[in-house]
Order: structure tokens, then sequence, then C-alpha cells
DNA sequence: AACGACTACAACCGCATTAAG
DNA sequence: ACTTAATGCGGTTGTAGTCGT
């Protein structure tokens, strides 16, 4: 369908500015006049383009969707991971994490962390912007990705993870054997007490925020240091208390059934867990 | 088959920042 | 130094496709 701007007599309207999607001619001719001008300029390569469109919408379309070098096709389990980490350090700085996974623009960053990461944070019926959230996102969520990361590479023969200037090995995130405390019911963002249970956790140590400079060689500051973190942890480097609950999963396994990591359908398990009492009640049981 | 709900993604909008004159 | 246009960024909306009933 085609949108015509209306109603206000001004310029735009004159020269009957289109809106709304784009067609394979206008595609054609921003690709061919591109090639042959360069881009630049956005509103009078619009105009010298012979495309009723504005110069915005040119960029937009050329930057997000018609770029040589735009890379589509599902988000990998490293680009996930990288986004998670970028997103936990950066924020909403959709440009900025995008600097950092080659072919994906922001707006693809930015759609992906809206359908998948807030839906699933609306599902467990917590604010994306919580700690409670935040802190299960980065102790429990991308510890699981990391490793089915390395395990796919271990299955395949590679190490890392492409994605951008420099890279990000997953084991950049592997932790060593830790004893971390769940969150209970009612706690909000202070867990104060709970059961202790061994995992590979995420921490600063073991996560490449850790370094005043980050592996692309930014500069960062840290994000909160795990003594910050409303978790009570102490290290268990010789790994030996494993913790199995009472159902007689493995904690690990516990967290796989809830979040499915196969098929790239990692945060899937919305319908399992509706709230974080619901998952703290199936681990208790 | 028809319908509505849901999802993913393309596109738009408004504002902030930067560059040019 | 100031003004204005161009560009970039993040939030939001629109829509086509898919799935379940």
């Amino acid at each position: 369908m085609e949108h015509h701007v209306k109603g206000d007599g001004s310029d735009e309207e004159l020269m009957e500015l289109r809106r709304g999607p784009w067609t394979v001619e206008e595609d054609f001719t921003l690709i061919n006049y591109i090639a042959h001008h360069g881009e630049g300029r956005w509103n009078s390569l619009a105009t010298c383009a012979g495309l009723r469109r504005t110069g915005k919408s040119c960029r937009l379309r050329w930057l997000n969707y018609l770029r040589p070098d735009v890379r589509r096709g599902n988000i990998t389990l490293e680009e996930q991971l990288l986004i998670l980490e970028l997103h936990s350090r950066w924020g909403n700085r959709w440009s900025k994490i995008a600097q950092h996974l080659p072919g994906r623009t922001d707006n693809e960053i930015k759609n992906y962390w809206r359908t998948r990461v807030q839906k699933h944070a609306k599902q467990l019926k917590c604010d994306v912007n919580s700690k409670q959230f935040k802190d299960t996102m980065r102790y429990i969520w991308m510890p699981r990705l990391a490793e089915r990361i390395q395990a796919g590479a271990a299955a395949t023969g590679t190490s890392t993870a492409t994605a951008n200037s420099g890279t990000v090995t997953a084991t950049n995130y592997q932790g060593s054997n830790q004893m971390v405390q769940l969150p209970q019911p009612g706690m909000g963002g202070n867990f104060g007490g709970g059961i202790k249970i061994k995992h590979n956790i995420y921490t600063p140590e073991t996560s490449c925020t850790a370094a005043s400079s980050d592996s692309f060689g930014t500069q960062v500051s840290p994000v909160s240091d795990v003594t910050d973190c409303c978790y009570n942890y102490h290290v268990n480097h010789n790994g030996t208390q494993d913790y199995c609950p009472p159902n007689g999963l493995p904690y690990q396994e516990s967290f796989d059934q809830g979040l499915d990591f196969n098929n790239n359908n990692w945060m899937d398990g919305g319908d399992f867990w509706k709230n974080v009492d619901d998952m703290w009640n199936f681990l208790q049981q």
C-alpha cells in the first residue's frame, strides 16, 4: 500500500513524499544512485536520485536494509551473548552496541531486545531494568549461553565467536565452581537468605568487564562489582559441593528446562515459569 | 476456511548533536 | 558567536506473516 504525506499544504505534501514500505524499484534506484555517487547528503541524494522520499527515509533504508554488508538471519548465540553483555554495560546504546556486531544494525538489535528480552522480563513479571532481572540475566542466562557456545565450539572444533573488531571467546564467560545464593520469593532486590547452589556463575572476575579496558580496547568502567551485588556467595574452588534439589534434577538441568537454549530458543521458558516465585518454587520442589 | 492473537521486523517520528555557512 | 541544515539516535508504531482455535 502507498502512503502519502497529507493535509497541511507543506512542501512535503506538494512533493508527494512517499511513506511506508519501499518498493523494489525504489530500492534499485537508491542502490544504483549510491553505487555511482556514494552515500551521504541524504536530502539532496533523495532529490537527485528522483526518489520521493525524505533523506531520512533513504538513509534508514540504506543503512538498515540495502547496505551490502548488512547481515541478515537469526541472531546467533554468540551475538545474543554479546548483546546481553554490552547492554549490561551500556544500556540502550543500540548504535554503540551495534558497532561491535558487524553487519547488525542498531535497529535489529533494538528489535531483538524488545521482542525477546523484554518479553521474557514481562513474562517473569519483573521490570527489565530491575536488579532482579539483570542479575538473573547476568548470573544465570549469560553463563548458560556461554556454556552452549563453548559446547558448540567444542563440537565443531572452533573456539571463538567472531563478533566484532575483537573476538569474544566463550571462555571469557567461564566461571569457576562457585556457590551462589539464589533470590527467594519476596526478597525484592535484596536477597539476604536462601540456599546455596553450585553453578558456574558469571562474575566480574570471569567476564571481560572485569578489566579496565574491554576486549575491544575500549576503556570501560567495570559494572557493579559482585560485592555490590545483593547475592551472597562464596567461592568453592575445589567444586566439591554439588547441590541437587529434592526433585533429583541437578540445578543446572533444572534451569535448562526452563531456559531452552536449544535451537536458539534460549529465552522461551516464559510459559514454564510465570514469575520469579514460580521459578523459585520449581527449584525447591 | 475464517478469524483473532501474537510475533518479528521495517519504517517513522521527535529530539539531540554535529557540521557548515 | 550564531543560525540553520544535516545527520544520528532511541523510542514507537505499523504491518505482514504465522500460529492456534
